[in-house]
DNA sequence: CTAAGCCTTCGAGCGCGCTCGAAGGCAAGA
DNA sequence: TCTTGCCTTCGAGCGCGCTCGAAGGCTTAG
């Protein structure tokens, strides 16, 4: 199962992503175990397909640094299991919202390794608040949409 | 759901009380209930500011047809009171992700009459679902973040 | 041997939603 | 009167994140 499916199927788990199954799926997504070390590297066709980007874009990544794919015999890109994982990564922190600029600062600290550690975390923890303000502000409109639902329902 | 509860949902994501939800709770205040009917027109500044966009953008949704605000005696734009309900609808709808075309498409609507009422309601049901699938992807990708601050915090 | 179909690089273009600057008009205070 | 400051229109420019096309190379099927 592709990341772009289990993202759909927990999408479609409307009711609950707080519920059991949804949190199981998503250790599922988190979890290195999905995609297996010691699996051949893939070609990006395959890997966009698996992440739900497709080649170009994977191109673009790759060429703003946030990728570094490995090659093969022809000169072909070959994304290895850990590409791969850093691809989700990726794909799921444009998805939250999250600038190019900072996905780039923070992979920038992933190469230079553990040292950097204490920044990346504080990174994370402004994503955090950059998601949860966000949550805020849809709910409010949100509110608002079914207002107006509702009035064009019956009483004006 | 009118201003009174909108407020009551405001208490509750209370926790910030920062700027960018100052800007928040004033557009949840200014739910069509609290701008009175019999209230003097005002420039393009005062308006502006009352919704939280700028002179430059409001310009630019009149030229883009969501608007069409009176002008005084020297030419100047004057927003009447339901010009600017309409304004706080319009920044509302973009904050939670209504594209520019969806919007002038209802405000066309809107601009032709009663008779367009139940094609109005349909946008707004549509829009409702994309805010509560953002919302999902959102606490998915929020989960996501949760989890790599954890995992920086101590034990990976 | 050829043609299909993937891959490569490079640079240009696009859609969105503003955002800004230029050039000038009008109003009110010192 | 002069200056300040907000207003007008118009069109160009920008930042983001892709998205595409051109021109050509490798590989496999027929």
């Amino acid at each position: 199962m592709s990341t772009e499916a289990l993202i759909e199927q927990l999408l479609s788990d409307a009711a609950d992503v707080s519920g059991d199954s949804a949190v199981a799926t998503l250790h599922a997504l988190l979890d290195d175990s999905t995609i297996e070390d010691d699996a051949a590297p893939i070609g990006i066709a395959e890997a966009a397909d698996l992440v739900g980007l497709t080649p170009h874009t994977l191109r673009y990544y790759e060429q703003q640094g946030l990728t570094r794919p490995g090659r093969d015999a022809s000169g072909y890109r070959a994304y290895s299991a850990a590409d791969l994982r850093r691809l989700v990564f990726l794909a799921r922190m444009r998805l939250s919202g999250m600038p190019m600029r900072e996905l780039r600062r923070y992979i920038g600290l992933v190469e230079q390794g553990d040292a950097t550690t204490g920044e990346r975390r504080a990174i994370m923890i402004e994503q955090r608040e950059r998601i949860r303000r966000r949550v805020r502000e849809l709910n409010l409109a949100l509110a608002a949409t079914e207002y107006k639902i509702r009035t064009y329902g019956g009483h004006p």
